[in-house]
DNA sequence: GTCCAACGATCTGAAACGGACCATACGGGT
DNA sequence: ACCCGTATGGTCCGTTTCAGATCGTTGGAC
């Protein structure tokens, strides 16, 4: 019946109009760039545009609201809630995408001057220490332990990623250091 | 001089051309799904155009190859090369970005069924068990530890990536079968 | 008042994207 | 010889994404 392929950005929108109730395109964009935004971005325009289409097909119906106004303010209709929960009971088989531009760095090291990937190592480990600070730093003030609910636990494996990025660098860091003016080509071929 | 905005997608393709040498469109797309792409996808029809781009910018150029076939050979200029060092020694601040979507799901969990977290869980288990795999064999096969070198190295990121998210989605599915029936809401207020 | 900053929203042009499509080759099978 | 299937190699095209500029609105501070 509706199904006219459903992108990410749609079901960012259907989920948090759905966790936070009618909802403008502003307050999505908030929400969003404070929460999931922060490792998935889904640039603004798309929150402006996005509900419109989901309203044309259904799933979401908009009120004008107040005094005229001309912003206007998103609910899930009983087909948007539908398809929502569909979607959440779906199977997911996606491989997820990484983007890390270090990485790319890393990846043709060997094309730069040697001290280029000690550099990079030593800036990653840095940032990735400071963000792991913020975060912890978010999970007390939003309370305490980890549970299942949204903001916590994106906050959890976002942090799980963090320490996992800290410890490659790390790793490779102290590889550097050790083996210093090292060959950093391929292992000899046996 | 140069710098008309060079994309990720440039580097990609001066760097796999560095790494190389000599390449046409077809080799980048195949050397690139076999490595990078698979943590960062790079749609094919980008590397046919993006080259012609980078040739008329004079950083690549590219020589229409033996008995008049259509196909093109792209190489390095000195100043492609001078491009992509000055971007290996550049520093790197940007975030990387995840996009993952069981992350989205398991952020909006708590408006479908209890059962459905679990589930993705599980899922999710299962998925980045077999990854991890796949990516051991593909390290043994590529000769034994793990170095500098491309290749290598991104697969030990790989590697690093994929364990913490079995990680998390293990201690996830761990409370979840702890807890089960429990709310799956807020921590309860201190 | 009027100036500035933050808020809220829209528009636009350029990339990114993915999938359909075209072509050419190679290897069997019958 | 012919047909079929599959891998190679490349182009095109119609949507989405995306970022940034722009535009209006609001609400203090002075």
């Amino acid at each position: 019946m509706s199904a006219e392929r459903l992108s990410p950005t749609s079901y960012v929108v259907l989920g948090m109009i759905g966790l936070r109730g009618p909802s403008t395109s502003y307050d999505l964009k908030r929400a969003i760039n404070r929460s999931i935004g922060y490792f998935w971005v889904f640039p603004h325009a798309g929150l402006y545009s996005e509900p419109q289409r989901l309203e044309s097909m259904g799933l979401l119906s908009a009120s004008s609201e107040e005094d005229g106004r001309r912003r206007r303010t998103y609910s899930l209709t009983e087909e948007g809630l539908r398809e929502l929960r569909a979607w959440l009971a779906a199977p997911t088989n996606e491989h997820f995408q990484l983007r890390d531009v270090a990485e790319l760095k890393l990846f043709f090291n060997e094309l730069g001057e040697p001290d280029d990937v000690h550099r990079l190592a030593r800036e990653q480990i840095a940032q990735h220490q400071q963000r792991i600070q913020v975060y912890e730093e978010m999970q007390q003030r939003f309370g305490g332990v980890a549970g299942v609910a949204p903001r916590m636990v994106t906050l959890r494996l976002g942090l799980e990623m963090e320490h996992a990025a800290l410890r490659f660098w790390s790793s490779l860091d102290e590889d550097l250091n050790r083996g210093d003016e090292a060959p950093a080509a391929e292992p000899p071929p046996s």
